[in-house]
DNA sequence: CGAGTACTTGAACAGTGTCAAGCTTAGTGG
DNA sequence: CCACTAAGCTTGACACTGTTCAAGTACTCG
């Protein structure tokens, strides 16, 4: 299976284009891995990255048990990342937007332990690990920033774990809609009208809900008149309420907002 | 309120005790940070502990709030993380055994976004960011156990959510059951009877069900005779019958044991 | 020994899940 | 370009798990 992703990846490798530099990435003031860093710092990183690869709708970057050699930044689309159960079943572990970094949870086990799915036509950069190592012990502010990347998982994970333990699907339909609205508001889009990139099956598995309540939770609130929905197109026109449905559980602190 | 865990911590240190070292530390087999290490680096490592900490049953190691400056390794005891809401609703993230690291999704902020109580009278070793930083820079294999024990962190985090998200009260309960046997058994207790500390209660607030749940499901699970419980005395009768409960739902791939 | 906390158990209730049927949309191939 | 098909979505009725509320018991710790 692990060749037939590699030959895959041959596949999708355009060489056309150039190789890939932070120096130049639009995605700097973002999340992504050169927060921090100065001008020839820049190049250090360019260095190390390999190439850029395109994903496909519908394709895997990487499936659970692949060895793993490289950390991905997500250069531009959506992916989701699942664990699969023995019986075929799957859960939805994330979504991931432009600037984040895929492949954080391989680390410990030295082979990935989930699958990462593009969710639209997706591309990446290829980070190895191996080099980035080398490159977080000649430049501090690379390396925190990395530790930075990997708390904020765990921080964001943790917030999920609240909302999964204590909230009612209509909290959790309206804390993911939020989630969603910031996060593409930080990325430059409009954060009250937005294209939803995944099915109802599977926001159900990200929040511990059936599909058909994730249906009905969004058609109660479109009766409300507190978003309006045409299939995977969403226009919140009251975030206000939609905040008011979370205020009830919401932890407080520092919440992470991409 | 910072300065009064401050203070705390000044009635807490216990000068009578030497410095302590990892070389010398029986936790080094375990997932501590001295993983791979070798003779002098574990001097290194010892050179950057500032002192040893004891923090008694119920006491406070961080608040959320407070600002980040060290991670703490957890020498001996027992602890819970939680977060909290401004509603005064605590929600436990997570138990912690002897030999963990706490403090890890406080890098991100610069500050703590969680509690962190003493279920039992505890030894902490205070291991500051910045030194540890520097040291990763030094010491590649250091670096390397540092981010696994990150990634170590996420993954289990992933399967926590898959428990939440997609178990019975019967199911979560089993899983938390061999969980902490499994951790026991590592640490050379045995993985058949152990103490618990926690009450229903937190054990319900990290497993996303209420106390009355999970007293029903012990008292289940006892007449059945898969375990026997007496307070918090837990003995293990079937753990196989206990797995086979969970297996209906378990994601495959590599669990994180510990 | 006493007070407060933790725990157990019962009964009624509410929120989601389950099952089923029908509808809509997107994608495919003629 | 249209028809066809499969996948995705919506909605209803009902079942069931876990919550809520309540009462009583058993520990634990000063």
């Amino acid at each position: 299976m692990q060749q037939k992703v590699q030959k895959l990846f041959a596949d999708i490798v355009d060489v056309r284009y150039p190789k890939p530099a932070c120096s130049a990435c639009d995605l700097r003031d973002l999340w992504c891995l050169p927060i921090g860093l100065k001008g020839p710092e820049f190049l250090q990183l360019d260095n190390i990255i390999n190439r850029r690869k395109r994903i496909k709708r519908g394709e895997y970057l990487y499936r659970s048990g692949d060895s793993f050699r490289s950390l991905y930044a997500l250069r531009m689309g959506f992916f989701k990342t699942v664990l699969s159960s023995e019986n075929g079943q799957e859960y939805v572990t994330g979504f991931h937007m432009t600037g984040e970094l895929l492949g954080l949870d391989a680390i410990c086990n030295d082979s990935h332990s989930c699958n990462a799915i593009a969710l639209e036509d997706s591309e990446i950069c290829e980070i190895p690990y191996a080099a980035l190592g080398s490159l977080c012990r000649e430049i501090p502010a690379l390396q925190h920033q990395f530790h930075k990347i990997m708390s904020r998982e765990i921080s964001r994970d943790h917030n999920l774990m609240v909302l999964l333990s204590s909230m009612h699907a209509d909290e959790r339909i309206a804390a993911f809609l939020i989630n969603l609205s910031q996060r593409f508001e930080v990325r430059g889009y409009s954060p009250v009208q937005f294209q939803l990139r995944m099915t109802r099956g599977e926001i159900g598995s990200y929040l511990g809900l059936k599909l058909e309540t994730v249906s009905r939770t969004l058609s109660k609130f479109q009766d409300e008149g507190v978003i309006s929905v045409q299939n995977r197109l969403l226009v919140l026109n009251d975030l206000p309420r939609l905040k008011q449905t979370v205020e009830r559980t919401r932890p407080s602190g520092p919440l992470c907002k991409n």
